[in-house]
RNA sequence: GCCGAUGUAGCUCAGUUGGUUAGAGCACUAGAUUGUGGAUCUAGGGGUCGUUGGUUCGAAUCCAACCAUCGGUACCA
């Protein structure tokens, strides 16, 4: 008989990739939310909230296999043997909620989303396997002024959020002037992308975090990493390789000079000569429109989802005095999404912010000056009193005061205001029987005395109290108000 | 998936050439100082020493396999 044996008790973590997020993170959250809700109404677009999970039929997965059955996706079957999926972005419940009410939608439909997206992937540094995106998309039109709009929008939100355009810079291209490319160096003829093409694409993708003699590599035999594993490369010839180098160094602050270097290498490639058109376009009005925010090049590395953008694509990153805080927005054109649903071409164009680096960054900027909750701790001096206290915070609370009223062991009287600063609290009352008989309470200003605190030494001048005041019990709401207020 | 590093209390870590009942600080709970700000004192809770197997009279310690975490890399709508 042992009774006494050891139960195995939960561990208490969060699952590998996920995050517990706490208030003052979700209040900073909040107000970028805010900010961008603001924006994206100003431009026209309009709320759409669908659920977070999708048939794996509308997401565009393929079935799970039985031996990894959630493959990039947390997948599941339903009670019918259906399988369902989490969202893994916001622009795919779109495709689907757009052509399955298109009926009832104004064409062109502009839409905007906030939410969780979930991918079941081995997290990183900064990746996690659920975060938040914040989408503005226009359904229907095939105008190279959506693609323009959706940088504005970018520009836009940043600005709003505090940063100039030294902090950041969004880099344009056309996925068609790629597949210009593959034709000029002779690599296929189809603009159907094949499995070279991917590896090719795959690799100029590398280039701002391998440099230009790692996606060299790639082109060729491959790429063995700092860890030695080896990855196989494009296997391109010499001068398909000198080709495409060059053609990842056109960088030139003028976005026209850009367009002409391309226009040299492309040659007479058809689908090429159009991605090149469209991205005048998209330069001529970000151009045109004189606003102070603009900060843009083309870059001819961008190169986004593989089986996706059709036309234009664009990334923002961001960089701050204390690093780079790396891709924070991206999107471009995708044509061919809706008509999975509807058969017809539904030409479309979109961005997604990133937020969570955002939040997390800006939340680390004013991480000093952090307010709590608490307006105003409501202490226990006596516990024959606590009709009076609960009076008092009900009053307070009536007011709109936060108001905490101390519900821990208020025995100890030190640590009820051990409690109050550490909660952020500017105010504590307290109230004993003395005060009672003389129909006053004791404001205590916390703030100020934590300052006064630095130039204390002995304890008699901390019983003096000079943070302290009485008013009378009838005007402490007023006086708080007006405390508050200052 | 591949490569590497690391696993002892909620957190940060000690733990000798293998040797009693595995420790400290912080945090937490209670008590004391009987009405005031990170204080002091006392007591307490909390550990399958990552897991399993092996060597041994005896394993946190030595060996093996596995698992997990972290980092790099691949894939990435």
């Amino acid at each position: 008989m042992n009774i006494s044996k050891k139960k195995s008790r939960p561990k208490a973590i969060t699952p590998r990739g996920f995050r517990d997020n706490f208030h003052s993170y979700l209040k900073k959250r909040e107000e970028v939310q805010r900010v961008v809700n603001r924006v994206y109404e100003l431009y026209g677009f309009e709320r759409l909230e669908t659920p977070a999970v999708e048939t794996v039929d509308a997401l565009g997965k393929f079935l799970p296999d039985i031996n990894r059955p959630n493959e990039g996706v947390f997948a599941w079957q339903d009670e019918n043997d259906a399988w369902l999926a989490l969202r893994y972005d916001l622009t795919a419940p779109l495709a689907r909620a757009f052509s399955q009410h298109r009926n009832t939608l104004q064409v062109p439909y502009k839409r905007y989303s906030f939410g969780p997206v979930w991918r079941n992937e081995k997290p990183g540094p900064d990746r996690f396997k659920e975060f938040y995106q914040f989408d503005a998309d226009i359904v229907g039109t095939s105008s190279f002024m959506a693609d323009a709009e959706m940088c504005f929008i970018v520009f836009d939100v940043l600005k709003e959020l505090g940063f100039s355009t030294g902090d950041y810079c969004t880099r344009i291209s056309n996925r068609k002037i790629l597949s210009g490319l593959i034709q000029a160096v002779k690599l296929a003829d189809t603009t159907i992308l094949g499995d070279i093409e991917l590896v090719v694409f795959r690799a100029i993708d590398k280039l701002d975090r391998l440099g230009l003699e790692g996606v060299k590599n790639l082109l060729a035999k491959g790429r063995t990493d700092s860890s030695g594993d080896f990855t196989e490369g494009a296997n391109l010839s010499a001068d398909q390789i000198d080709t495409i180098i060059s053609f990842l160094q056109i960088t030139n602050d003028d976005p026209n000079k850009t367009l002409e270097e391309m226009k040299f290498l492309i040659g007479d490639s058809e689908i090429g000569r159009q991605g090149l058109s469209e991205l005048s376009n998209i330069t001529d009005t970000l151009l045109s429109k004189d606003i102070s925010n603009l900060s843009f090049k083309i870059d001819p590395s961008v190169v986004r989802g593989l089986a996706y953008y059709t036309g234009t694509v664009f990334e923002t990153e961001l960089s701050t005095p204390t690093g780079s805080l790396g891709s924070i927005s991206g999107g471009g054109r995708y044509d061919d999404l809706v008509s999975r649903f509807t058969g017809q071409k539904v030409p479309s164009t979109g961005v997604s912010i990133g937020i969570d680096r955002l939040v997390s960054f800006l939340h680390e900027c004013d991480g000093n000056n952090e307010k709590g909750v608490v307006d105003v701790l409501v202490t226990v001096m006596d516990e024959n009193l606590i009709h009076h206290y609960i009076k008092i915070a009900t009053e307070l609370r009536e007011n709109g005061i936060n108001t905490d009223l101390y519900v821990g062991n208020p025995k100890d009287f030190g640590k009820q205001m051990k409690y109050a600063d550490l909660r952020g609290a500017a105010f504590a009352i307290v109230v004993g029987t003395n005060e009672v008989e003389a129909d006053i309470v004791q404001i205590k200003d916390l703030k100020l005395g934590s300052k006064l605190a630095d130039n204390i030494s002995s304890n008699e001048e901390w019983k003096e109290q000079p943070a302290q005041f009485p008013v009378k019990r009838e005007a402490l709401t007023k006086k708080i108000l007006e405390l508050l207020r200052r």
